[in-house]
DNA sequence: CCTATTTTATGAGCACGCTCATATATCTCT
DNA sequence: AGAGATATATGAGCGTGCTCATAAAATAGG
């Protein structure tokens, strides 16, 4: 059997899509890859020749959401101060993640945890990479040139612990993540700011 | 069958010992449950007569560890600054954290995540409970009488995401950990005196 | 003591994610 | 067009965590 690319694209496309259909359906954990494979038309053994794991066909849905956030918010009109717009990107992105919220928290453990590389860090470190790469052009925007590397590295942990918050928060409109994302934000720009000001002496 | 509790208590530190040190000889995912109860002595049902999965067991070796150290902790001399204490405490868990280290992603998922009340959040919520205890009363010790819930929960997003980046450090004595832990607390102490300071005025 | 009741231990068995030998389809070269 | 080489689909099968009907042991009541 050889067949041509676009039928594997093709494929490959069926069963992200049938997967995220199922996923929001039934939930992560009801959907066994059998019903994926038997709802994409085919055997249960070739999915798997499309991705590593179940949880890898999760992490595309959560990394094309992420795409998805950043192409709107990239062009989005710039207005507002800086955690202003740290919290609009991230905002935006919970808003794409939505419909993946129950199984965030697997995901957060493969392909948000830096440095991960237990395997192919491939396209898991992107997800981290991409995303600081955005906060460090909007703190340019807003006059801070250089962010140390240890800083992103807090950044990050925050992030990934708001987004771990989110994932059990029971509040109505996930307003008590929204207060956190709001206070952590604050608080990380705080500190950039007083970093600026002190090497600035 | 009926057993005395010092029997029932005996099988369930068997249960716990005989996991420890498997899952430090051969690696929590290499060790199967079926593994535990053989070399407990019992039969592969009997396991989960007393936890609830192979999780739960790991959960409770995390938590004797942090009980642990923060035993040691409460028993140190006073002294230093907040920062230098708040370090100190983490430290020290991280310290009796160590052995399972690689196993701890999971655990983070279940057992740190707030809120976290999928089935039974009865010994899981306290973990995070006790540490922010701890947390309260070293601040007070320093002069921050009241921390605001939200910052508590900043600080809690910052203590999961340095642990998590933990779990992926790949540096020689985890040293790119304690500089992140360093910053991170840096981060909040500042915010916390900041908040402190406004509300004076 | 002997029976009824309660509690725990047991291990066959289930469903799952995932693997791998094999079958099958396509491409290449003559 | 035929034969070999190559790439992919297939589904039986494996080991896993976990469940559950049953057996076995201890207690309680008479």
């Amino acid at each position: 059997m050889r067949i041509t690319a676009a039928e594997k694209h093709a494929t490959r496309r069926r069963i992200v899509e049938t997967a995220r259909e199922l996923f929001r359906t039934h939930g992560f954990d009801a959907t066994t890859t059998r019903d994926i494979a038997r709802a994409a038309e085919i055997a249960a053994g070739t999915l798997f020749n499309y991705f590593d794991s179940k949880e890898a066909v999760a992490v595309t849905l959560a990394a094309e959401a992420l795409h998805k956030a950043r192409t709107a918010f990239g062009n989005r009109p710039v207005e507002g101060t800086l955690e202003e717009e740290l919290f609009a990107l991230v905002a935006a992105e919970m808003r794409h993640l939505k419909p993946m919220r129950q199984f965030l928290t697997p995901l957060l453990e493969v392909a948000f945890t830096p440095l991960a590389s237990t395997k192919q860090a491939a396209g898991h470190e992107a997800l981290r990479i991409e995303h600081l790469e955005i906060v460090v052009v909007i703190a340019r925007r807003h006059g801070l040139a250089e962010i140390p590397t240890l800083s992103l590295q807090a950044y990050w942990a925050l992030y990934t612990g708001v987004l771990a918050f989110w994932t059990a928060d029971k509040s109505p409109k996930q307003e008590d993540t929204l207060a956190l994302l709001d206070q952590s934000l604050n608080m990380f720009v705080a500190w950039l700011r007083h970093a600026a000001g002190e090497s600035a002496t």
